[in-house]
DNA sequence: AGCTAACTGGACGACATCGTCCGCTTATTG
DNA sequence: CAATAAGCGGACGATGTCGTCCAGTTAGCT
């Protein structure tokens, strides 16, 4: 059972919290991370206090309500890794990604952030790393995947697409399966060409670490310990 | 002389004007289209009443600020059909567009949006598309472009840049490099393989008309003459 | 120089959202 | 059932942004 602050829970409060991250989850997915607080705890059937009570800030809900999702997302990739054909595998992780994001629009958010206080949520994120990082090395031996692809372009599509979703989503939702499937032929073995180098992975760490608002604020303080994811 | 909204301006306001376009220039290209009205009425030395009255809306002044790298934008397209080799004037181009949108926060997000009531700077859109449309008939025929590619999906590319730079100008400014390397890579006659369709050009269009900010809710009522750009 | 219309800029009221606080309610325990 | 600690939820002050309004200033004309 994910997330429980302290020994047990009163009835009703566990109650509430539950209702709290169903309606959130709701409302993120339809709306993206920026939706007021009191319009979560409406929708939830409680007061804003209960809500900041369980979940003191925004990014403690944002964790709360995508774990579950979070855990689905490395889920896939050991799937992917089940697959015998690695290539096969890789692009169905590829479209598979995508589509999590297409079909919510808070997770495809959520996706190019990090929480570093969220522990279990990131330790998810680190579990689909390390399927993911075994798989590009799996595709590239078996020959489906570029030599030159670099695990942190996954993060880069991860942001890419996060862009077509957010434009599309209403008058086209479904341009990001156009925009998956050219992605793949880019990835696809032998390259077209030299590409520019990757960025390094601590670099992509830290443009993971930033406001969720479109502003360009940096908050970056603290260190990570494993990757990009 | 780009705007003159009625006969001639006074002298003292038309220099106000200019700082007031100015300043915007560089606020939003540092941080997006964001950023607080009164911010940047002090960065132009006027107050906000100055600013509210010369550019009542955020369109307005937006619209303002950019119809210059609208026009470069589409000239970049007639230097790309000048190109002797139209797949070379297509791969210059694509770069130099995301090069653009790197560089100017504001403008990234412009891009990816309409603004029906400013006709010059929609103008210039057009211009672009039909250079663009151009270019790609002929770097189809001479080979070097895939035969599925769609105009609509520069859009798509721009958008998905979007996501890119907006996520990693801070942290990992030179991403968008190898993003663009891998999108042409994928323009790439012969394509790799089959497409998911293209969105129509009404429905990209439909996107480019939205809110600014991350929300999703729809705004489009009126229709369009020409395209998706 | 003096007149006047145009322009200036900041004070202001409206609004949205945040996060806290506290008097009332309810689950749990003996 | 009574006692009590935990929980509830909405009112509230703080903050940030918007867009307007108007008393004072200045450019341009005669």
């Amino acid at each position: 059972m994910p997330s429980d602050p302290g020994p047990t829970l009163r009835a009703d409060a566990e109650r509430n919290r539950r209702r709290i991250v169903a309606a959130a989850r709701e409302v993120f997915a339809e709306r993206g991370l920026d939706v007021p607080m009191w319009e979560i705890a409406r929708h939830a059937g409680v007061g804003v206090g209960t809500l900041y009570r369980r979940f003191p800030t925004r990014d403690d809900l944002v964790a709360g309500v995508f774990e579950a999702k979070m855990a689905a997302y490395a889920d896939a990739a050991a799937d992917a890794l089940a697959e015998p054909d690695p290539w096969a595998g890789f692009c169905a992780y590829i479209e598979r990604v995508c589509a999590m994001q297409a079909e919510d629009r808070g997770f495809a958010n959520v996706l190019t952030l990090t929480f570093p206080a969220a522990k279990r949520f990131e330790a998810e994120r680190d579990r689909a790393y390390h399927a993911f990082a075994e798989l590009v090395t799996r595709a590239k031996a078996a020959g489906g995947l570029r030599e030159d692809f670099s695990p942190e372009d996954l993060v880069m599509m991860l942001m890419a697409n996060a862009g077509v979703v957010a434009a599309t989503a209403d008058a086209a939702p479904e341009t990001w399966r156009r925009f998956a499937a050219y992605l793949i032929q880019a990835f696809r073995a032998p390259g077209a060409g030299p590409l520019p180098p990757s960025p390094a992975p601590t670099a992509m760490y830290r443009a993971l670490v930033r406001l969720r608002s479109p502003l360009g604020g940096s908050r970056g303080t603290s260190h990570h310990g494993d990757s990009a994811f």
